[in-house]
DNA sequence: TCCAGTTGGCTAACGTTGTTAGCTAAAGCT
DNA sequence: AGCTTTAGCTAACAACGTTAGCCAACTGGA
């Protein structure tokens, strides 16, 4: 009957690694348990639910990759932090595909709610990627919708495996880098 | 005790209809069968498991989504096209979210598996767009998995509620269409 | 130091879901 | 008509999420 000393960090921390090495699907509470040295119906004093942990697990994760993509962001501009911000969207997914596997569905929730407001935090540094170019102000968020789409994407559909091995999928993912580059650059207000 | 006269066909296609109508996680093995007018078990003589529904049901997408690629496509070429083939996807994807949602999570499977056949047709389809475009022929992988990205990106982005009501939704996929074409259209062999 | 209150862990138990086993009767074939 | 096949059924089990209720371990103040 020692006390375990656990509290919902610890918890949403060994979900979410339990998750990126075993698959989100496969993340049980029994195993989640087990992992902790616990037992199952324990984890209800730190979480209310299998539904909540997700929504914690996802907080964390879009935190996290906040995080790292204001830090690969920092003092770059234009193409270095386009390409800087696809890297770093991309190495976490791969690095960590069942944590962003709890932030591909998501029923909203309110505007105080933790995982909103990590994905605000990372839209903005998104947002700053598109600032780097010289775009139309009523452009932006087209340009912004368009850049979240192309990653996201991308991640999901190389994390599912769903491109064929025949070509480079790393030759791909910088044409695709250049690609958008070029089209951004080229969307500058004159330019329509 | 008189016969349901199901088979495989009936119960995927229902099992399909009711992913769209309540959402894939909901569907469940017994209220598939109730809508069937059976027993649970009963489906387990048309269908191995309920992964194996979930394949079906997502061969099923593909090949629907490819007949009407196909369809739209016939006859058009450039960005024509190419506006096409982007709004019969994003159609079906939300006239459809249950059926395209299994199309998301698949483990591959061998060549002649169904899924991948479908899923292979679907990408003729999307070639041609490419192919519409002087594309450098060793580019033309990336530019399809650029396309697929895009468009599968955007499709899960708006069918999660990604995307916040402030701006036009429809302007901004009208926007991405554009910002692909002229991506495409300055790809062209001399302009690299 | 002791005591009271709080709380993190446990066991037991229930509902739901997916699935298997084994039976029966309907459908089809000769 | 009889034989084989098979679609549907009931019963049952295993896994999982979750709740209820108990008890021991921590906490803070007298």
């Amino acid at each position: 009957m020692p006390r375990a000393g656990l509290d919902p960090a610890v918890v949403v921390s060994a979900a979410a690694t339990l998750a990126d090495e075993v698959g989100l699907a496969n993340v049980t509470m029994g195993l989640l348990a087990e992992r902790l040295g616990v037992r199952a119906p324990s984890l209800y004093k730190h979480v209310a639910s299998q539904a909540d942990l997700n929504r914690r697990i996802a907080a964390l994760a879009l935190t996290e990759l906040g995080d790292q993509m204001r830090d690969a962001l920092a003092g770059r501009a234009g193409r270095d932090a386009l390409a800087a911000a696809a890297h770093t969207m991309r190495s976490y997914v791969i690095e960590h595909p069942g944590r962003y596997a709890t932030t591909v569905r998501l029923d909203a929730g309110g505007p105080d709610d933790p995982v909103a407001q990590a994905g605000a935090r990372l839209l903005e540094s998104l947002a700053t990627v598109v600032a780097g170019y010289e775009i139309d102000p009523a452009d932006t968020v087209h340009a912004l919708r368009m850049l979240r789409s192309q990653f996201h994407g991308f991640a999901t559909l190389e994390a599912a495996g769903g491109f064929q091995m025949e070509t480079d999928v790393d030759k791909s993912f910088e044409w695709l880098i250049d690609f958008v580059d070029r089209g951004l650059s080229a969307s500058t207000p004159p330019g329509r």
